[in-house]
DNA sequence: GAGTCTCG
DNA sequence: CACG
């Protein structure tokens, strides 16, 4: 998988931002999202501290991210369906391990895939993915539908964030020194995406065994 | 133990 | 909206 002509925003020593590099293959990556929803579909999930997210989230890969009042883990069984999470589906693989080389992480082999849904209103606070097992694989987020304000910051929570609006099609990688970091997204706002309709998903792939 | 959270 |  080739990405000529590809705008790259560095957004800190280790992430960047792939403007568009998803937008050829959307459709798919959409039409797969639907498949997965249909297998294990999007709940809301509970925080430790007992709070609904705002986002709905499934999973497909060999592991799934999950949240309750136990904490956050990784778990080999979706909670709601009682069995294994959908397999990443092979055009998730294929680009997510392309858009991690052409970001400079060589084979990069996904086995987590969280997809979540924003609706008007959602949003993600700071925080950091440190619930996987070899932090020297990056992170890959793959942004589908609505735009939002992603925020980008250091490994103090208190340390200051750097403002992205990512759009449709946009793909950020983070690893090495950034893969640490904590970021989240700002609030999503109402509007209406030709493919997606009044939602934003998102996509994370993670090593996360 | 803190926390993808909320609150001041 | 940023901070804590």
């Amino acid at each position: 998988m080739l990405f000529p002509e590809l705008e790259i925003v560095e957004i800190a020593p280790g992430a960047v931002l792939l403007r568009g590099a998803a937008e050829t293959v959307a459709e798919e990556l959409l039409s797969q999202i639907q498949s997965v929803i249909n297998a294990s579909p999007l709940r809301t999930v509970m925080t430790p501290m007992g709070k609904p997210m705002s986002v709905q989230m499934t999973n497909c890969g060999a592991v799934g991210w999950v949240s309750d009042r136990t904490g956050y883990k990784y778990e080999q069984i979706d909670p709601l369906t009682n069995v294994r999470w959908p397999k990443i589906p092979a055009v998730f693989q294929t680009f997510a391990t392309a858009v991690a080389a052409r970001a400079g992480f060589e084979d990069f082999a996904p086995d987590a895939c969280l997809i979540n849904r924003y609706a008007a209103g959602s949003k993600m606070g700071l925080h950091q993915d440190r619930d996987e097992q070899d932090f020297m694989q990056p992170i890959v987020s793959v942004s589908l539908g609505l735009p939002i304000l992603f925020n980008f910051g250091g490994v103090q929570r208190s340390d200051k964030t750097i403002k992205v609006e990512l759009q449709h099609g946009d793909v950020v990688v983070f690893g090495g020194v950034s893969r640490l970091c904590f970021h989240g997204v700002g609030t999503l706002r109402r509007g209406e995406h030709p493919l997606t309709g009044g939602y934003r998903f998102n996509l994370t792939f993670r090593r996360a065994c």
